[in-house]
DNA sequence: ATGAAAGCGCTAACAT
DNA sequence: ATGTTAGCGCTTTCAT
């Protein structure tokens, strides 16, 4: 399994009394080397279990086979199981993946795309630390390597990205609840700078009106997409004077502890307050009552940038072509939201 | 932030009319160069955001600053946590992270191996997959790079690691259960072929043992750390004649699906029924009842262990220095057990 | 179809 | 204290 002592094309070189370009190319199928002499190189490289080493090919080239992933967190079930999927295909195209986080602070993602163009990767894959507002640094990383973003994009035109369907989310998810029989439906938002939660907002707003109900202002939680905050708005929601009937989340962990707050203060769900929220977590079918939520591919969202990146680094023609990619969510409908 | 165009030392050796190796030395502070020199050579880097190609020092001096870790899977909340541990420990170090998922496959894992010692990794962090029983490629993996394993050991002499001390998880766990006055308790222990599960499950005999409770095997229900099977064995449990009045289960997987069937058989948790998991999974405190578990603490592990790497890539003499790391579990006492 | 030779950017032994 | 030189292992013109 493990080479005993470094072999080079040198050593296959002078064991087939030829050259080390003339195995360098072998190894690669250049047109112009005899089929004799690829078997023979082949032949000897396999018995020898020799590996061309990828440090001097990198150096050489200029490429290296890496491309760098910078997530807010690892850490989170969402991206751990995008780099799952990033991981599979880079895989299978030869690429080994390094893992950055910047701890959703706009210094630290900065740091992560310096150290990421320092080990010089090929391309990078990232999500924007939600502390991210100003873009100049990831217009300046563009014109130097490939970059695909996925799901917290920046608002900027020509980039690549795969995102979920927001504006449906918030959409399908008020329509689902308007016909569950809710009528008075507050929406947890989440961080307004990111566009993924605006669109949310802007399908929830949408689905009301196109429903004849009227948006209100006070029923909108702002920033309420963590455990803690999610207490703090639902205890602020069981006290207003006129409470709402649903509550759709921008977000499965204010989802559960709005469902954690509700039953503990003996009201119940589904029947008095519908909960629905966003991203299917682990367990979210576990509690209880069980969490009316989407369903997000997490993985293929992470196949599918790796598959856009490996484009652009393979594809010369790809390079200026701008790749989109819009993934359709899933309602799981659950007992949080069945009357 | 991003380098124009590539500069090398000769750039910088040109400008101030000197050498490269001069300005090898002096960025590296040789002691032979002059304050003069360094505080020049050092001033134009800095001017020119000069950064020494990482790749070319890789291939001079086979170090690469670059560390693989291997886990069997990345979805998993305690491997992301780990990995994020490592990740922070390494970036502190200026060592980046490779990762790559074994998928609890034993051929993957040899194949992870290879890919990793092809990129020429300085030293490996990995736990093993469940289908590894064999462990050869371990053993020569030792020999090429140090090798830190954690959580996941394979059972052989003279390896560094770091590991939740499984054998207290187990005892402490039956311990709690008995003084919560549970009589009869049952066992969803892990796959025996890792040793951490043998370890709960000694503990588990050992403290039933000392509380002079007979141990039953009947009241073990193997390979049950899923959902799936969790739901299974749970099943059989409330079926069996004479059925026990607690659940030491080995992970929170199988203990959330055991709550989950056991509350909707209509029995009662905790006072019919107790159940006590391992892992305090995210959202362990927000179901119903909240669960008892174990906080195992997986960032510290990831942080252990690549402290551990550091020392056996940085300090020669730790080289043949073993090192091990027993991490002591928490009991987060919960309403699953608490009567 | 193959070989010779230069060089990617850096480091380190060996001068001086 | 600094310069010279060779070379890490590979690719790639340019020759033949």
């Amino acid at each position: 399994m493990i080479p005993k002592q470094k072999i080079t094309i040198y050593d296959l070189a002078k064991r087939l009394n030829t050259t080390a370009s003339t195995v360098s190319r072998a190894l690669k199928d250049h047109p112009r080397i005899s089929k004799k002499m690829k078997e023979a190189v082949k032949e000897l490289a396999e018995e020898l279990n020799f590996h061309p080493d990828p440090i001097a090919h990198h150096l050489r080239t200029g490429k290296g086979l890496v491309i760098g992933v910078i997530v807010p967190r690892i850490d989170r079930h969402f991206f751990a199981s995008v780099i799952g999927g990033i991981q599979n295909i880079a895989q299978q195209h030869g690429y080994s993946v390094i893992i950055s986080q910047s701890n959703e602070s706009y210094e630290k993602e900065i740091e992560s795309i310096k150290a990421m163009l320092n080990k010089k990767v090929d391309g990078i894959i990232m999500s924007i630390a939600s502390q991210t507002v100003d873009y100049k640094h990831l217009c300046q990383l563009m014109e130097v390597v490939p970059v695909v973003f996925f799901d917290r994009i920046p608002k900027l035109d020509s980039i690549d990205y795969v995102v979920n369907d927001n504006f449906q989310i918030g959409y399908k998810a008020v329509e689902h609840l308007i016909k569950q029989g809710y009528k008075k439906i507050a929406h947890y938002a989440g961080p307004q700078n990111l566009l993924q939660y605006r669109e949310r907002l802007a399908g929830y707003k949408k689905a009301l009106e196109d429903n004849n109900l009227e948006f209100r202002e006070e029923f909108i939680y702002h920033n309420t997409i963590t455990m803690p905050t999610g207490l703090e708005s639902t205890e602020k929601l069981l006290n207003s004077k006129d409470r709402p009937d649903a509550i759709f989340a921008a977000g499965d962990y204010s989802a559960i502890t709005a469902i954690d707050t509700i039953r503990k203060a003996g009201i119940n769900i589904p029947s008095e307050i519908g909960v629905l929220g966003v991203a299917n977590e682990p367990f979210a079918n576990y509690f209880s009552p069980s969490l009316t939520t989407f369903e997000l591919f997490n993985k293929k969202m992470g196949e599918k940038s790796a598959e856009l990146l490996m484009k652009k680094l393979n594809d010369p023609e790809s390079v200026d072509l701008l790749q989109t990619m819009i993934i359709e969510p899933e309602l799981q409908e659950r007992g949080s939201t069945k009357k």
